[in-house]
DNA sequence: ATGAAAGCGCTAACAA
DNA sequence: TTGTTAGCGCTTTCAT
């Protein structure tokens, strides 16, 4: 920071001087804490209003070891499914007044590493991790070291850690279910490069479907829509009898359509679609997409409840939030 | 925080006793500073290295009176403009090493300022602010404390302050020049409830039409989806002559076309509508959505670029980016 | 009801 | 090439 021109900000000792008390009662003041007469925190809270004083939060949080601020780590900023959830996590914190810091780790591990990293050193109250990494090492490493965090949709054992999952295997087992219950005999999986933890969509689809004596295609490929697009071709080339693609996410599904709509083919007709998260432009594409509807905004809700739990220094149990299938035009 | 169960972190006196050398050793080692040898190097490192020490940034923060952090303060998390552009944010701001820590306002002043204080409070670096403040002097404010920061698509004159703007007018422009050409004689504009000084939407298009001898129905409604909806609703029933609508977001103008659907109107051929942003959904309705293209990937990395100049201590002029006016089915 | 002193972890300024 | 001293702005004992 070479030449910020800046007027010096007033610290706790300026009001302190200007009021005439000591620091540490300027200090209980602030903090609300008890101990001086009304007289002087009138006469401090006007100094405070006056020079328009703010406490300095790294100060503070250097010696607390913690400030009040929550960090929110996710992976993709650019599938909508995120910033729905960013809503929910938002307006969750305000209401109890905290401040949301987010984050963007691209999937890569290294940047999440970092991002954590500069989190902690920042000395961020705790954090919302959705991570892609495969390896957990990393996360109970930063547990170790005193991040407190909620994993979204992970698990990992340690007391500074909770989790908010959502049930993607009951939502693949309806997804299932209902490709049988409308006739369909091959379907395929656009499944993303996920860890194995979380794979459970593949587990509850291909398990089911293998109850219901169906093979199940799967690839597995980018959670983008150019993705989904090029992997649906591929398949459609290669297996041209598929007849239904559930897709791991809306994005993909879409991508997936257009692959199937260049081929001549029909959606639904010739080949059902389904997707997953239950994002906006599901409902205005045509024809609009069957999906799993994942409640964001309560997913959010949910990942900030438990983290102020966390940080106050309960263990909050492990939350599995339902989802729901709609029916929409696409299957 | 109540109970973080932590393994206490290493600090640099530890890194220095573990060493035998003093503090401010490792702290010249670890700054990549000069003045030690390469033996002192090695050893120091193999200790941080054992130790898993990291700096704790709040304290270099207190005394450095800034981190490497930067901010990214944004109004709307579910208009997908944002995300886009968060996203050119976070690839330029990680090219160089940065960390970026994103905040929503909700377009509320009272959590803007909330959230600009927070980070000020954590020494963040500089911030890129997309304010909708009516009121400039809260920004002063911040400024004059010392907090540098690029306005998007806002100026205002300090020297802690530069910005990175769109040409809105010009884009405003093209679209009124395209409806004329189309022969629509009774359009109408669906502003955003935006301070004054970004109404240049508003100005680029009127103004235009006028040359053209074109009056302009105009309404100031919110910038959702469903606001357009309502708006656009209202609008047909009281101005059934309407032959062409002009929304400020792509969110908008897609409520504007379901709205003029719902009328049994059909669009481009009853009403023509014409969004602002570029978002991916207007690429995918039906009928898809002519539009203004804003580049947000190239907005958010010329925001970085700004910021980085501006933190380094020059003076970066102003930019202002083109937009284009994307002809698709809608109009 | 109030204050003095110590120190969080680090770096800037100055010695040696 | 290395170490010493001081102090960033705040909170925490412990006194008074």
């Amino acid at each position: 920071m070479a030449a910020a021109h800046s007027a010096a900000r007033a610290t706790l000792i300026d009001v302190a001087a200007k009021v005439g008390v000591s620091p540490r009662t300027v200090s209980r003041v602030v903090n609300g804490e008890t101990g001086f007469s009304e007289a002087t925190r009138q006469r401090v809270l006007a100094a405070v209003d006056e020079l328009d004083y703010q406490p300095n939060l790294l100060a503070r949080g250097l010696i607390r070891n913690s400030s009040d601020t929550f960090g929110f780590v996710i992976t993709m900023i650019d599938d909508p499914f995120f910033p729905d959830l960013a809503l929910g996590v938002q307006t969750a914190g305000l209401e109890h007044g905290r401040t949301m810091f987010f984050a963007v780790t691209n999937r890569d591990p290294a940047v999440e590493e970092q991002v954590l990293r500069s989190m902690m050193a920042h000395s961020i109250a705790g954090a919302i991790v959705f991570s892609e990494d495969h390896d957990q090492s990393k996360l109970a490493r930063f547990a170790d070291r005193g991040l407190q965090m909620v994993l979204v949709d992970d698990v990992l054992d340690h007391p500074n850690v909770c989790s908010v999952s959502i049930d993607l295997y009951d939502g693949a087992r309806q997804v299932a279910d209902h490709l049988v219950a409308v006739g369909r005999t091959n379907p395929a999986i656009l499944s993303g490069s996920s860890p194995p933890r979380k794979q459970r969509r593949l587990r509850g689809f291909t398990e089911t479907m293998t109850a219901h004596g169906v093979p199940v295609i799967s690839r597995s490929v980018d959670l983008t829509l150019e993705a989904g697009e090029v992997a649906a071709r591929q398949l459609l080339a290669e297996h041209p009898e598929v007849d239904a693609i559930f897709a791991f996410n809306d994005l993909m599904a879409l991508g997936a359509m257009r692959a199937v709509q260049a081929t001549g083919r029909t959606v639904p007709d010739d080949v059902a679609i389904v997707g997953c998260d239950g994002i906006q432009l599901t409902e205005f594409v045509n024809p609009s997409i069957t999906t799993i509807h994942i409640d964001r905004e309560r997913l959010g809700r949910t990942a900030v409840a438990s983290l102020l739990e966390l940080t106050s220094g309960s263990n909050p149990e492990p939350v599995v939030l339902p989802v729901e299938l709609v029916v929409r035009e696409s299957a």
